[in-house]
DNA sequence: AGTATACATCTTGTATACAATACTATGGAA
DNA sequence: TTCCATAGTATTGTATACAAGATGTATACT
């Protein structure tokens, strides 16, 4: 692995992990001494995560490290709602071919198979995190339009936007399978509608479905504890937007 | 002006004048021979070149200057269109203040006195283009939404799914006043819509007037005098998407 | 002719020294 | 006390040398 990928993973777990909290000033040279790499590396990892909307530049030299307000937040989960709307909308308009269409049939039966039991485990929360991202993963495919999964993957880089979006939380609620169940009815409503060429209900759906975060998202404010687990908490400011 | 914003407007102007090509690969030592500058800024302006979609990195090293297929391009423009659309909705439905209504409002009243003459003369056009990316400018802002704003920028900066995308093509279409009149009645429409908290309204009448862009490009398809003074022109690849 | 190996070349990754610029602190003058 | 000039410090920009890794080519062997 190169020093540029390290120094990139490891500010990036700083970050996400609160250990580099918001409003915290890098410069080039304390990063350097933090992860004892040189310059270079740390200039690309900086540049990086710059533009992954981590870190914002100071006009007087270094990055800041961003405050994300609540509202920040809720915009970025519309913002992937409506982009992963905009894919299964093409996906329908354009018709999906049926082995792809399969091949996310499988995927929603394999998430049915984890949380159909009785009671969820962490073992299938961790299993329905992975399979749901590839689930979004599959759905961006089909959309058959490069510049469309292009432009979603550089919002999913923010936490927040990603379709694990505070899972983490939800794990703690108590109607946690209830929200599961919803979810995973959404993914089958919107697989039915991409099929059926009816881009606007396959649109409609995969906004609500960026939508659900939110209950998370109001849980893990209510709560330091619940807060500290979700990936990239830490960045999250009270209050009105940043 | 440092070496590295130099070699990136260079470099991006080389990109988007055709005189490097489509499929082109670029080495930073090449780079370097062509630009006279060191390794350092120009490793800087490839990797911002590739963020922006220019240029695609080659897996045996090096990087090739992106082609676009037409449906990439009609991509890019439903794309633009959507997230401005989303920032009207959000305008429309958090409401926006008086002061930047009207400021929106005397650069559409600006708009009218350029178009509103007899024919269109050159420097009209010039203007209307600078007035239509102030519109578009502000219309981002009322949103008050900095995370839709930046991705909003980020999807911009391909030339074709910009505000002027191929409004030199436009300018000599016969109709080109027409089609003016008609962006200039939506300009009009997403305001009021805005005004009214007609999200929905908004929405859609930004998705329309984003379309508009569809006319020029298949102008610019049909005609090599045209694309050649299409910005980028040189980056479309007739065909099926790349 | 096909395959393996050695060597050359290309390309990128990295470290570091030097230069340029901007900001801050200090001292002196009004 | 306030303002301005200067010096010191911090930070980034840049160039370049060295190292590592990948690819391509030539040659020898089967």
């Amino acid at each position: 692995m190169s020093q540029t990928v390290t120094a990139l993973l490891r500010l990036r777990e700083l970050i996400l992990s609160g250990a580099l909290a918001p409003g915290e000033r890098l410069s080039e040279l304390s990063v350097v001494d933090q992860l004892g790499v040189s310059r270079t590396p740390v200039r690309a990892a900086l540049a990086r995560l710059e533009e992954e909307g981590l870190l914002e530049p100071i006009p007087s030299g270094g990055f800041a490290v961003r405050a994300f307000a609540v509202d920040d937040i809720r915009d970025a989960l519309e913002l992937r709602g409506t982009l992963e709307g905009l894919a299964a909308r093409l996906a329908a308009e354009r018709g999906v071919a049926l082995p792809a269409l399969n091949e996310m049939r499988r995927l929603l039966d394999s998430i049915d198979r984890v949380i159909g039991g009785g009671q969820i485990s962490a073992a299938d929360f961790s299993a329905y995190i992975g399979l749901n991202e590839q689930v979004h993963a599959r759905l961006i495919d089909v959309a058959g339009s490069t510049v469309v999964a292009r432009q979603i993957g550089r919002v999913m880089t923010l936490p927040f936007a990603s379709p694990s979006a505070f899972l983490e939380a939800q794990g703690m609620l108590p109607e946690a399978r209830a929200i599961l169940t919803l979810a995973q009815e959404q993914h089958r409503a919107v697989l039915e509608a991409i099929e059926n060429r009816e881009g606007a209900r396959a649109e409609a759906i995969m906004r609500e479905h960026a939508r659900l975060a939110r209950r998370n998202l109001q849980l893990a404010l209510g709560d330091q504890e619940v807060l500290r687990r979700v990936r990239g908490g830490a960045l999250i400011r009270h209050g009105l937007r940043a």
